[in-house]
DNA sequence: CCGCCTATTGCTACCGGTGTCAACGGATGG
DNA sequence: CCATCCGTTGACACCGGTAGCAATAGGCGG
C-alpha cells in the first residue's frame, strides 16, 4: 500500500511525521485533502442536505480512500450524544436476556452504534442512583427495557428526566405507543388454556409467576379467560403463585400432587416453573402427559430439549428486542428495517409438543 | 420547560443564565469552586500523588458537594481511551455469554466503566474488518475474549495491533500468563471418564465438539487419558464428532444407539449434546442411567432441569469473567478484587446427578 | 545571601468532532 | 443596475477533559 521508508533520506516528507505509526485518519484530514472546511465534511457525514453534489462526491471519495470513520467519542462530547444503546434489565432469566440482546445488536449492527448492557437490581437500594449515575454519565443514544425493568415508573421518570429516548417492551401497553413493544401475553395464556381444554381437561392447575410483574397477571388473566371460554373454572387450590425460578416450579409442583385435588394439566407462567413441576410430578411416579400434561410459557430452549418436550406458548422474544431497536433508532440505523421489524406489537403462540395429552379418565377425579 | 422570551429585559442574570435547567457539573465548575484550576482538579480525579492534601481535600469536598462525575466521554476523548470494556464472542452458547457477560459486571460494577458486548461471526467473510472497525472506533480499555474467539490469532492480532489491551480465556494457555486465563477443561474430562470407568463401564462412548475448538480436543484428550489410566480405550465406533449443538448430539446418540456396538455410557463433550444424546437413547425405549449413563460438560442450567438430572462437569464461565475482569483491569478498579478472582485459572469439577449409573451387565455386549 | 532543588500548580494547546452565524457568489425581481 | 434571496461554505468557539511544560514558592547547602 503506502510505501514510506523505502528510501533512505525521506523526500522531504509533509508534515506528518516521517515514520508515523498509522494514525487513523480525522475529519481534518479528509478537510484538508477534499480541500474544504471540516464543517463540510462534518455536513457530509451527517447527511446534511445542504452540500452541493459534486463537493459530497469529492469528499465521500476522499473518505473511502482514506478509510475514514469518524469517531464516535469526539461525536458524542460534541453532540452530547453518545453512540450507545443501554440494555437495562433485571432479574435476569439468561436467556430472555441474550434473545432480546441478539436482537438490539441484529438491527444495530453496522449503524455504529454499540450495545452497553446495565444489569441493576430493583431490590437494591441504591438501584436508582445506580442507574441514574450510568445514563446521565454516558448520555445514551437510548435505553431499551426488556420486561423485567419496563414496569418501573421511578426509573422511567429517571429517563425521562435526564432526556434519554426509551422503549419500554411490556406484556400491556405502559405508556404511550411511540415508545413500547407490546407482548399480549395474555393471548398466549388463553391459547393454552384453550388448548387443554380441547384434550378434555377439567381439573386443571395454574403456577403463575411472581405478583410484582405485570406478565404474571396477564398470563394468569388470559389463562381464566381461556378457561371460561370452555366453561371451566380456577379452583382455589389449584391456583398456586411461583417465582418464575426452577425451584419454585418444582415446590409448586409437589404441592400440587401432595394434595387431595390432583390437577390433570398443569399450565405455568413460563418454562422453567413448568420444568419443575415436571420434576416434582416425576417424582411421585407419574408420567408427563400421560398422566398430567403440563404447558410452559416462554418457549426458552429448555423446552425443546426436555423429555418429553414441552408444550410451550413461544414469546417472540428476540423479535421484540428487534422492534425496540427500531422504534429507539429508527432514523439513525443505515439499513432500512424489515417491515416486520416495524410493528409496535408481538403475538405469542402455542408450540404444542410432547408433555400435553388428553385427560386420562382413570387418573384424578 | 425553558421560559425564554418570558420578560423582555433579562434581568441582568449572574452568567448562568437564570433558569439552567440543572446541568452536570464539569471540571470547571469544581475548579471554580475550590479556587485551582482544572488541570489540579484533573490531578485529583486521576489520583495523581503530586496534590498537596488540603488541597485535593478542598476539591474533594466541592466534588462531593456538586457530586461531581467527570464525563467518561470526554476523558475518553482526550486520552485517547475509553471506558468500555468490549466483550466479543461468536457461536452464542447463550448461558456461557451470560454468565461470563455476568462475572465482568460483577468486577467493573461501580468502577464507571461499562460493557460493551459486540458479538460476531468467525465464518462470516467481513468478520475481521467488523472487529477492526469497533476495536478502533471505540479505542476500548480493554477486550475479553471468551473461549469462542480467544484462539482467532488473527482477531488477536488486531487487537495487538491497535494496542488494545485483551484478555484470551481458553482451555489451555494459548499466550502469555498475563493475559489469559485457563480453564483447564482436560483436568475435567477425565474425571468424567474416571466416574464412568469407576462405575464399571467399558464401553464407553465419545462425542466430541467440532474440531475448530481447542475445547474439543481437550475435553476428548481427557477423556482419553482417564480412559487409559482405567485401562481403557475408546473404540473408533463409538468416536463421534458433534458440533456443540442439541441437534447434533441427537444425530450422534441415534447412530450410536443404532449400531451394533452399542455403548453403556457416553461422555459428550457439552450438556447441550448430552441431552441431545439422552433423546436419542429416550427415543429406542432405553433408559438414562439404568440403560446408558450419559456425561455432559459445563453444567449448564439444563443439565439441572433436565430428568434425570445430568451428571456433568461443572465449568465456573462466571468465575472466568471476573478472573480475566481483574486480569484486564486491575490497577483501574475501585474496589479490590477478591483473592479468588485473581487466579489466572479455574478447575472444572465433576457434578454427579442421576443420568449415570453402574453398567447394567446384561446390556449391551 | 544566593543559586538550585523539590513540591505544587496553572497556562495553553490540543483530542476530533458539532453548532452558530457570518460570508460569498450567482440568480432573481423591481 | 442594484437590493434581496438562496444555496453553500467556512471561521471560530466550544464540548469537558488530559498532556506538556513553564511558573511559583519555600527549603537547603554553600
Amino acid at each position: 500500500m503506502k510505501k514510506t521508508t523505502k528510501l533512505a533520506p525521506a523526500p522531504k516528507a509533509a508534515l506528518p511525521a516521517p515514520n508515523e505509526p498509522r494514525r487513523r485518519p480525522t475529519i481534518n484530514d479528509v478537510a484538508r485533502l477534499a480541500n474544504v472546511s471540516k464543517k463540510t465534511v462534518s455536513r457530509v457525514i451527517n447527511q446534511s442536505p445542504f452540500v452541493n453534489k459534486e463537493t459530497r462526491e469529492r469528499i465521500d471519495a476522499v473518505i473511502a480512500e482514506l478509510g475514514y470513520a469518524p469517531d464516535p467519542v469526539a461525536r458524542g462530547l460534541a453532540s452530547r450524544r453518545s453512540y450507545l444503546v443501554g440494555l437495562i434489565y433485571d432479574n435476569p432469566n439468561p436467556q430472555h436476556v441474550i434473545d432480546t440482546q441478539q436482537g438490539i445488536l441484529d438491527i444495530i449492527r453496522g449503524s455504529g452504534l454499540e450495545l452497553v448492557v446495565h444489569p441493576c437490581n430493583r431490590r437494591d437500594k441504591d438501584f436508582l442512583p445506580g442507574v441514574r449515575g450510568f445514563i446521565d454519565r454516558q448520555k445514551l443514544a437510548g435505553v431499551i427495557l426488556p420486561s423485567s425493568v419496563s414496569e418501573d415508573e421511578e426509573l422511567v421518570a429517571l429517563l425521562r428526566d435526564s432526556d434519554t429516548p426509551y422503549v419500554r417492551i411490556a406484556s400491556v401497553l405502559l405508556d404511550n405507543e411511540e415508545n413500547s413493544i407490546v407482548t399480549h401475553d395474555r393471548e398466549g395464556a388463553r391459547q393454552a388454556a384453550e388448548h387443554l381444554a380441547g384434550l378434555g381437561h377439567k381439573t386443571i392447575a395454574h403456577v403463575s409467576g411472581p405478583d410484582t410483574f405485570r406478565s404474571s397477571h396477564e398470563r394468569r388473566a388470559g389463562f381464566m379467560e381461556g378457561l371460561k371460554a370452555a366453561g371451566l373454572s380456577l379452583d382455589k387450590k389449584l391456583d398456586l403463585r411461583g417465582a418464575y425460578t426452577f425451584q419454585s416450579g418444582v415446590d409448586a409442583g409437589r404441592k400440587l400432587m401432595g394434595q387431595a385435588m390432583k390437577p390433570t394439566a398443569v399450565f405455568c407462567g413460563n418454562d422453567e416453573m413448568a420444568a419443575g413441576v415436571c420434576q416434582a410430578i416425576r417424582e411421585t411416579g407419574l408420567d408427563i402427559a400421560k398422566d398430567v400434561s403440563v404447558v410452559g410459557f416462554d418457549d426458552s430452549p429448555l423446552a425443546s430439549r426436555m423429555w418429553p418436550a414441552l408444550t410451550t406458548v413461544l414469546l417472540p422474544v428476540k423479535a421484540t428486542g428487534r422492534m425496540a431497536s427500531v422504534r429507539l433508532l429508527g432514523d439513525r440505523l443505515t439499513k432500512e428495517p424489515l417491515e416486520e421489524d416495524s410493528h409496535g406489537e408481538v403475538h405469542p403462540r402455542l408450540v404444542v409438543r410432547a408433555s400435553t395429552g388428553p385427560v386420562r379418565p382413570a387418573y384424578g377425579a
